[in-house]
DNA sequence: TCCATATGTGCAGTATAGTGCTCATTCTGC
DNA sequence: GCAGAATGAGCACTATACTGCACATATGGA
């Protein structure tokens, strides 16, 4: 790192939790001074951390956070919340690969049972290696174009377009795209 | 804030990342100093982050975890995600309108935590009736083309193509397409 | 034992996160 | 139009995240 590039918005996720903390504290109906007093945090600093300009600590993510009543976690998710009545939200890519290949958390629950809902894109030939999970997690996997193969504790999982897979998420695997056009299918992560 | 704790772990949700990165690291079988060289952070700051000792920005965090190939939420959850051996399955046709709407069940877990991975398809003008599920079940939802409304305990929440939602289905709710055209979307359903 | 590698830590310096002032702008409602 | 509330931003200052170096300890192999 020789220029250390600041003041803007530097990674896209930090207008991310921007976004959900400004949009938060307004359904809570509070003004950004009224945020301030609760957690702490300068009003100075929470409009430029709204506003995707800042580069907050753990520390101060945390304690806007605490503020909301939620958790530091839920605010770089793009989770909505409210309870009853669901809510709409863009998804946020969570992984992406130089040849193109990304993974898109598109929703979520927000406590157990878990459950997340995903849309992956793989080029063609490329790999993406998953470390293990939670005892007891599942996944399901629907492809829609192109096929999937799902390698796992030495099994191989053969999925193709139209067809569904499921695998338990003990251990590492990894999924794999073998074909020879893109593969576009849609993930559920189900846990405790 | 009159006191500012600091230099010690102060929330334990950084000590939780800290675990994390370190965990990922070995996993890999790098050393700090080659974490170090692929993230762009410091060698110092690096082992402090991972003893929990440090308030690293999220820029930091973030920069770590690209290296590790990995993302800024999964490090701050306890519990990531994914793993293991499954089988595939063929969809199911179950609801069929004579506008040729129709819904498919993709795949489903077999046990607790339930989870049902389906794909609908709603004509213009299109309208599906359902019953309440089971206490504490809710359902995800992303549309991929037109746009869905659901109704339900006298709220309304439409959602657009390349958006989500989210609703308890423990009452009753109903699909509608009010749009010009065809509406697509996956359906998620998370019970206990 | 001796050497090499990996990690933890003290210290000083630098870059920047974070604060508290200030004023400008926008949007209300009167 | 006017007054007040709310937000955005410039500025100087302080607190601290982050770096680089040095040194100590621990482990493992020849």
């Amino acid at each position: 790192m020789s220029g250390r590039e600041r003041g803007a918005a530097s990674a896209g996720f930090i207008a991310t939790v921007g976004r959900q903390i400004r949009q938060r504290r307004q359904e809570q109906g509070w003004t950004v001074q009224e945020l301030s007093d609760r957690s702490g945090v300068s009003r100075r600093m929470l409009t430029q951390i709204e506003l995707g300009q800042a580069n907050p600590s753990l520390v101060t993510v945390d304690r806007i956070a605490h503020a909301l009543d939620s958790d530091f976690a839920s605010l770089a998710l793009p989770s909505p919340i409210p309870a009853a009545a669901g809510s709409s939200r863009e998804a946020l890519r969570v992984w992406s690969s130089a040849g193109g290949s990304e993974a898109a958390l598109l929703t979520a629950t927000d406590h157990v049972p878990r459950a997340e809902l995903w849309h992956w894109r793989l080029a063609p030939g490329d790999t993406y290696q998953a470390e293990p999970d939670a005892s007891g997690t599942e996944e399901l996997h629907y492809v829609h174009a192109g096929e999937l193969t799902i390698t796992t504790g030495g099994a191989i999982l053969r999925v193709r377009a139209g067809e569904a897979g499921r695998i338990r998420s003990d251990q590492h695997y990894a999924y794999h795209n073998d074909g020879p056009s893109w593969t576009e299918f849609t993930r559920v992560v189900v846990g405790a």
